[in-house]
Formats: structure tokens, C-alpha cells, sequence
DNA sequence: CGATTCCATGGAATCGATTCCACAGGCTCA
DNA sequence: TGAGCCTGTGGAATCGATTCCATGGAATCG
């Protein structure tokens, strides 16, 4: 591999004017920089980031911590912030917890020697020691989940609003026997989903009894045992899912038990994936606006690498109604609070 | 952040000792190692990976350059190779060509300039000059695709001896008239699997015709295209997709065009999805060895970092028939050439 | 015309860890 | 007892790029 000191001998001049044409510093002749631009071309020289990290103490990296690449929300995630990094000349390195707190620790510590300059992520589980020492010593921005480390700033969706939004939908629609499968209550998402949709039945002057709550941990098994267990539990018209792959899961359950989704039960679920509309019915979902929030992330981690200020921000949900749920006017008439929705 | 100088001047040792005490190496008295590795703790110290690897010329981190992280294949091909890097202790830095060439290029350079120790690439299109170049310069293995550079190893599925026994599966199960939704024939895998289709409908005495092959690009999209497409050239009793997007898309046409998956219409693929075994009619495919895919990668890049011969390798395919391709008996007899199979 | 400024350039220090080399002190063995 | 060895340690060079500082020459000004 040729090295700048390489280039600066086949241009002839010295590395200081050769390392100055490479970059774009005024204070080199447009000869000299030709030159050295020609013996550059000329020897493949590739510039090595590690030296030039080392000595100017900035990889132009940013690591992305998620706790599972498979969960298509979370490549798309990742699709996004390595896109914009990218336009913006950031390399992204990204981590993948593989939903082990331990595996999270160990790319935490990955990520901090390889000196990257900020980090994204979406944590999981109780805050670790090593995910409070990491964001109190560099630049870090959590995103989707809220770990509720102080001083850390935290882009989310409007779970809430989004929430409320799809019960006020499922209620229009005649739904009254609602069953959750929940998210793992250790995430800030599976806390504050179910709270919204409790507080939101009750809104509504409807309950959302214990039985009807079942807590999976995001992915498609959980989903499927999740379902079975509401169903031994009394008679339900719709449930709702924390995010896709448990959706996916219940889906199977009800398939399996000749039950008419759209018809018999409504379904929905948070977190969108380009084929639930092929599903048969198609799934209604409350999405998150994906590339709002990494460019919201990758905004606020920018501010914080540069000393700046760095906002915290929620983003508005977007529900998509979809023939899961059936159509309004089916079963029951519409509910009388209608009104009083926000 | 602390440095080794730190750490040494704590424990009251040399820089030297400090480095020899943090590695394993077996010239350090107990003590001092106690010492440094106690001062470490306190500190906090975090090794500098840059100044480790500039000093070492070894970096122990890969590249694994994919040409769509979104897919699904891709997703997990990722999944399996950081799983098993890590193992080994060594970091994958993943990069996405998001199906432009140019993109590639891009990543590939990035990739070199970061020292990266070694290369696995699933390339695009047509081997680029810039991947000419990488594959030269550093230790490379091409994976799932083949772009035809010489002397560099290639970890490949057998598509060939995978589509025969698709093929087969269809022609028993009396589908006659098959359309094929194509991968682009700008990859090998493209080129191989529609060829292989050709060549042992052939075996069957059955034909091809152009009208029947639609060449798409491994999107979702362009299998909804393609189908259309293939729907308005005759009669088909069974269409087999290039890769599981685009079975996703021919999925989608022929339930809008009302004819019934499994009876009117066979549907197979390449690449199973988690939950392809859901969708109604749950979809036949022929599955790619992932796990062993990233292995046989990993072993031949690591072979080729410490300078010994690196193997070439095909690993097999696994037929998983469902009910998107109806049942035995129906329809026509099973062929008679049936024991002409290998 | 002399003094000052400006510009392009090169020498050398630096980033943080590793490692070659030299060396001190304790040991063994004749 | 002295020659030789072994072990643990520290000084200093090194990896490759950047950047501070100094310098020489040209341009500008009064």
C-alpha cells in the first residue's frame, strides 16, 4: 500500500504539502496540488484512516447500537441513518445487541475503542453500567426506546398520541373485547404502548382487564404464545400487538384457529413492513415515521459531537387502517363518543 | 480518555510494561500485571484500537459489502457473519451498495481505507474496475455471487443442483406450462438459476419459450411487473420466482387477478423468509445454507489473511415444498420421467 | 529603494500503542 | 568466585497522516 510519504516523493515535494493537497487547504500551489493529485491517481493511494484519525482525533464515524438487525423496523432503521450519514460523509459501524444486554456491553466497548464519535442507540432492557458510562463519556443519542439515562437526548415516536389513535379507530369500528400483546415492559416502548391503550379504552369508558394483557418480547414466537393464551381467556373482537413480528405470530394463531381476522377479530400492530399490505386480510398498523427519526437522530448527535446544544425530539406516528380491522359499520354501530375524540 | 501512559504512570511502570501487561505477553511479573491491570480498571482505559492497528497493521475488523441490506437474505447472510466473526473476535463493518454501483465503489474504498483485514462481498453487476482493484489488494471472497474475478475464491449456492429439484418437484406435481420470474442476468445467480430452469425443463422434455421469462431485478416491484407481464402471454399452470421480493410481487398479482395460489397457479422461489410459512397459501422455496454460507466465507477470508490457499466452495440448497405448489396427484399424472432424476 | 506583508513550502513534533534492543539484577553451574 | 543465562523492565523508534513553526522569496506599500 503506498503511503502519503510515497506520493509526496513520486510528486516531489514534501509530505506537509502533499498531506495539504489532499485536502482542500488554499495554502497549496495548483501546481503542487496537480502533482501530487497525479502521483496519487497514479500510485492507487488510498488514505489511511487510522493514522489520520489518530492524529486528528476524529474518525468521521458514528456507531449504531440496535438490539436486533432481523426485526425489518430495525434494518430499515438502519437503512435510513447509514443513508443520511452517508450524504453526509459519516461512516456508520453498526452493533448488533442480538437482544443480550451482555452483547450490548461488549459493542459498546467496541464502538468506544474504535473512537467513534458519537453513537445512536436503541437500547434495550435496564440501562448497564457500561450504556450509562458510555453516554456520560461520548457523544450518544437514543432513539425508539428511552432508557431514561439524564442528559441523554432521546428521539421517539408519539407512541401515545399514535396509540390513542388506533383505539379511537378499533372503537369506531364496533371493537369493545380488546386484548394486547404487549412489548416486554422493560423497554420504555412496551411500557408506554399498553399505559396508552389502557388510559385510551378507558377514554372511552372501556376496561382492559389483566387477562387481556399478555407480554411477548417483540418477536414471532412471542407473538404466537402471546395469542394463544388470550384466546383461552374469554371472548375478544380485536387485539393489538406491540410491534409487527408479534402481529405476525397472532396472525398464525388465528389462521390456526379458523378465525376470521377482519371479521371476527380485528388486528393491528405498530411498526409497518412493506408486505403486511400482501397479507391477506392486509394488516392495519400504526407506523413510525422511520426516516424522520434518524434524520432526527443523526441531527441531534451531530449538534452534540459539534459542543452544540442536542434536543430531544418525538415524532409524529402514522396510523394506516388496512382491512385487518374490518369495516366500519360492521357488528356494532358506531360508538357515541366518537365526538369526543382528539 | 485515558491512555496507556496513563495507566502506566498509575501502576508506576513503563508504557512498555503497561502494553506487555494488558496483552497476554508472558514477560511481566505477576505483580506489575496485577498493578496495570487494576490501574486500567480505575481509569477506566479503553484501548485506542486506531493506534493499536496503526501500530500493528492489523486491524482484525472485516468488511462485508451487500448489495441490499433490506432484503431479507441479506439481512440474515449479515446476521450469521457478524455472529460468527465475533466469535472470532474480529468486527465486521457492514457495508450497503443499496444497488447502485456507484455505491459500491463508494464502500469499497471506504472499506480500504479503514485497513480493513479482509473483504466479503456479494458483488453487483458487472465487476467494476474499483473491484478489480480491492479484490488484488486485499484479501477478498466473493459470496452468493459470482463476478467472474480470477483467483479469488467464491462461496456460492449449488443454484443449479437447487433449481433440478425444484424443477422436478414441479413437473411431479404436473405443472407443465412454467413462467419464470428472472433475476437479473447481470449476476450470476441470476444467469445460473434461469438457465438451470431451462436446461432441465429440457431434461423433461418441456420448453421454455421467451414469451414465459421475465427478467426482473430482485425487487418487489419488478415482480409485480414481470407477472403482469407473464399473465398476458398465455396460459401458465405455475410461475417460479428469482428470489423471494419478487415471488412477494407475483404473490400480490395473482391474488388481485383472482386465481388461486397452490391450484390455478403453482408459485415457487429462491430464499425463504421467516414468514413465508404464513402467508396463505404458504410459499414454496427453495432455501439457501445461510449459516453455512457465512462460515465457509468466514474460513476461506481468514485462510486468506494468514496466507494460505483459500478454497472456493458450493454449498447446497435445501427444497422446502408448501402449498403454494397444490399436491400431489392433483391435476395431471405425475410424469413418467420421473425416474430419470438424479 | 527599503521595509513589510503574504504565500508556498519543508522540518519536525505529535496522536497512542507496540516492540526491538539494551540492560540490570538474580540465578545456575562449573 | 566468576562466566553465562534468564527474566523483567525501560528507552526509544515506529506505524502514517496532520499541523505548528520557521524560512525564503515574491509582491506590496510608503
Amino acid at each position: 500500500m503506498a503511503t502519503l510519504r510515497d506520493v509526496a516523493k513520486a510528486a516531489g515535494v514534501s509530505p506537509a504539502t502533499a498531506s495539504r493537497a489532499m485536502g482542500d487547504s488554499p495554502a497549496v500551489s495548483p501546481e503542487a496540488r496537480e502533482r501530487v493529485t497525479r502521483a496519487a491517481a497514479e500510485l492507487g493511494y488510498q488514505i489511511n484512516a487510522l493514522a489520520r484519525s489518530l492524529r486528528t482525533q476524529r474518525t468521521n464515524t458514528i456507531g449504531l447500537l440496535l438490539p436486533d438487525v432481523r426485526n425489518p423496523f430495525f434494518t430499515e432503521l438502519a437503512y435510513q441513518v447509514d443513508k443520511i450519514a452517508a450524504e453526509r460523509g459519516l461512516t456508520v459501524m453498526i452493533g448488533n445487541a442480538d437482544e443480550q444486554a451482555e452483547q450490548q456491553d461488549r459493542y459498546l466497548d467496541v464502538l468506544a475503542r474504535h473512537q467513534v464519535d458519537g453513537i445512536i442507540a436503541v437500547p434495550q432492557g435496564a440501562a448497564s453500567q457500561v450504556l450509562r458510562r458510555t453516554a456520560g463519556a461520548l457523544p450518544t443519542v437514543f432513539m425508539d426506546r428511552d432508557p431514561g439515562i439524564p442528559g441523554t437526548p432521546t428521539i421517539t415516536s408519539d407512541n401515545r398520541g399514535g396509540i390513542f389513535a388506533l383505539v379511537d379507530h378499533l372503537v369506531r369500528l364496533g371493537r369493545r373485547h380488546i386484548g394486547v400483546v404487549a412489548g416486554p415492559q422493560s423497554t420504555s416502548t412496551g411500557r408506554e404502548r399498553l399505559l396508552a391503550v389502557t388510559d385510551r379504552l378507558a377514554h372511552h369508558g372501556l376496561d382492559l382487564p389483566p387477562a387481556h394483557v399478555v407480554e411477548g418480547d417483540f418477536q414471532l414466537d412471542s407473538g404466537v404464545a402471546a395469542t394463544e393464551q388470550l384466546l383461552g381467556h374469554g371472548p375478544l373482537d380485536a387485539i393489538i400487538a406491540a410491534d409487527n413480528l408479534m402481529a405476525m405470530g397472532a396472525l398464525m394463531v388465528l389462521r390456526r384457529n379458523g378465525i376470521q381476522v377482519g371479521h371476527d377479530m380485528a388486528l393491528a400492530c405498530v411498526d409497518d413492513i412493506e408486505w403486511f399490505a400482501l397479507v391477506e386480510p392486509a394488516i392495519t398498523v400504526l407506523a413510525q415515521d422511520i426516516p424522520g427519526l434518524a434524520l432526527a437522530a443523526l441531527d441531534s448527535l451531530t449538534r452534540q459531537i459539534n459542543g452544540d446544544a442536542a434536543p430531544s425530539v418525538v415524532v409524529p406516528m402514522h396510523l394506516i387502517p388496512r382491512a385487518s380491522c374490518g369495516e366500519a359499520g360492521r357488528g356494532m354501530p358506531t360508538t357515541p363518543k366518537e365526538g369526543a375524540h382528539g
